[in-house]
DNA sequence: TGCACTTACGCAACAGCGTTGCCAAAGTGG
DNA sequence: CCACTTTGGCAACGCTGTTGCGTAAGTGCA
């Protein structure tokens, strides 16, 4: 391949504001298209028909874009389908180790490293205490060194790039920090290209809920689909994933959940607002009142649910892999109630659960995971 | 022009479901991208080399795209630029009597029906009684009715198709209404398709504050942004514009604002929840508590900003209509005093106000000049 | 075993998109 | 009047997906 679009199948000839479409953004597009496709069949592959079935483009342009991708590579034939009475369909498979990347999940006191294959599946962890508020310096060589013995333990294929998942408010689009909670030396730095310069790979930026809800999003059970991830940890934040999309907000702001007031005139919290569910929830939480909190959080959750009509909430973070089935269940009672209330629209007719609450995928690891999405959603769509 | 893709120029060659891009629907994206900036110029209008750099097309392309729209009669040249030193630039202007858009707003004791060109500007209004509780037959006679004395009202250019706007819950893909409060004999009811063979034209259905949210996000100072219509008349409802996009959901549900909880074990409200913003705010109209009803209806508000970080936040229905200052100052105060509290980004340092809170443009005709967006949005970009 | 039929899929020619190279038109400024 | 700048159309072009058609590779029946 030319190397010059490696990893960036979803801009060709498209730059960043300027929305007019040529021939070398139709390609790309369609490539991004067929190689989703393709991730999400996983090991049952997809025929030339099927895809061009599902894409809208004729067989002829679907065996055209998957030669392409033959010859870079990414995919390959493996095996028919039975015959339904003619040439039985060939199917392609995604060569999940064609390439890597790599996701790192900056926490306050820890750093997770994966390096994942293009279906998202890690191939390697590395997990190591960090002190977030030690600054830059420690932090930008803990993150490089780690990233490095990644590489070298797995070797392999070339590496697509580098996602970031920090916690607190941050600047997605300029890679750049805003005031990490109890570290402000950090507002204002460039993390995105001060790493790039360290790792040599080009780096993505996000906050650890934007990058969780990314990589949840992987899961072909969401494909398309509107969910919100759900973080309750040390604090309470959302990633929200609307129609297949991560929503950021035009500042990287949304998903601020651990702020919505849910009691008018509660008990003050740290923020200076009055009744926020992160001070009720966790308050809840440090007294042993695990159905309290979690009854708290299906408040919280329904009103989200109702305002942006969400297929599913999913949740996790330290406090709820502490206590899973605990708070899934009471997220899942107040939902339920709800929707029993109203008549929302329903597998059956009378109070089934409208809105199922189900616990996120990889447990620790679900922001590192999500965080190597960073990189690998811009080569499917 | 050809008429097969008249009012047409999004799905240029897609299917829906069928997301490969071929070049039909390269032309119709960059055909739709180019009349959504001549609209955004207004009078102004724009020359071909700004339409290129804004479009990242060449200035070539441009000059195709624009001479196609000139022989259908949708955009003409209009004077010249000042030059700066050679040929001066040639000033192109959308001609917004070219087409028009059919709005009509179904609400529950009336019916608004506008004609409306294709900058969204009404061109004839209609205003009538009407029991939407009625049923169908007498609803679509009379929406017939109007629609029809308006067009022989008004003759001229072609009419696209018809917008049409509703309360309560409905069905924006499918076209087909769920139980609206008050009239349960309409669950169920394909209204889009009964009006379409009705009026001879194509008719979008969708709920009455998606429509006026769409309207307002015309606005030049609202393009490509994000905000919260908030509709408060005799419920509580809210449309979301995401990124100049509006979120409907998978559903048609997002926007289900009225019963956002914002006090845990609050007073019961007609829906069976407690604490449901739209009991407690009408609670404090009907007593004659202004400022307490716009407290509540800014806490919610606040809630909303922060989890979708939303640029503004636009109020209209007619009890905020029947006391906007009161409305407007009050939702501001919160959001103000919340944005103080907390580290969000503000124009100087300081205290500034985060999101501004306006009145929605339209007043009482809102609405039904949104549904008509419904329309027209389909040939812009 | 042979033949008719069905289905998959590649080659070659094609239409149509935006792009490029070039030139005429239409201004400014000395 | 002339040199220069800038706009914008014409024509050739490259590349996209599409279409028409031929070939490969199966099934099913006689």
């Amino acid at each position: 391949m030319s190397g010059s679009d490696e990893g960036d199948y979803r801009g060709g000839g498209v730059r960043a504001g300027a929305p007019g479409a040529n021939l070398l953004a139709v390609r790309g597009h369609n490539t991004a298209l067929v190689l989703g496709l393709l991730r999400a069949a996983g090991e049952a592959g997809a025929s030339r028909l099927e895809l061009a079935e599902r894409t809208g483009l004729t067989p002829q342009a679907v065996s055209k874009i998957t030669a392409r991708l033959r010859d870079e590579g990414l995919a390959a034939e493996a095996g028919r389908r039975a015959s339904t009475g003619g040439k039985p369909r060939t199917v392609l498979r995604l060569i999940p180790g064609a390439r890597h990347a790599v996701g790192v999940h900056l926490d306050r006191d820890e750093i997770t490293c994966v390096l994942a294959d293009l279906t998202g599946r890690p191939v390697a962890v590395r997990r190591a205490p960090l002190d977030l508020a030690a600054g830059a310096g420690p932090v930008l060589a803990a993150a490089a060194g780690e990233v490095a013995a990644l590489r070298t333990e797995a070797g392999g294929p070339p590496v697509l790039g580098a996602g970031v998942a920090c916690p607190g408010p941050l600047d997605h689009t300029a890679g750049v920090l805003r005031q990490v909670t109890g570290a402000p030396q950090w507002d204002g730095f460039p993390l995105r290209d001060a790493l790039a310069d360290r790792l040599g790979l080009p780096v993505v930026l996000d906050k650890d809920t934007n990058a969780a809800a990314l990589g949840l999003a992987r899961a072909p059970e969401e494909a398309g689909g509107s969910f919100a991830y759900l973080h309750l940890g040390t604090g309470l934040g959302a990633g929200l994933v609307l129609g297949g999309a991560l929503h950021r907000g035009p500042r990287t702001g949304a998903g601020e959940f651990g702020h919505q007031v849910v009691q008018l005139d509660g008990p003050r919290c740290a923020c200076g607002r009055r009744g926020c569910v992160e001070a009720l929830c966790l308050a809840a939480v440090a007294r042993g009142d695990l159905p309290a909190a979690a009854r708290v959080l299906g408040v919280a959750a329904a009103n989200l649910v109702e305002l942006l009509d969400v297929d599913r909430v999913l949740l996790g973070g330290r406090t709820v892999l502490a206590h899973p089935e605990e708070f899934r269940g009471g997220v899942a009672r107040v939902l339920d109630g709800y929707a029993a209330l109203r008549g929302r629209p329903v597998p059956a007719a009378g109070g089934a659960p409208a809105v199922p609450v189900a616990l996120a995928r990889g447990g620790p690891r679900t922001v590192a995971d999500g965080a190597a999405e960073l990189v690998l959603a811009g080569l499917f769509r």
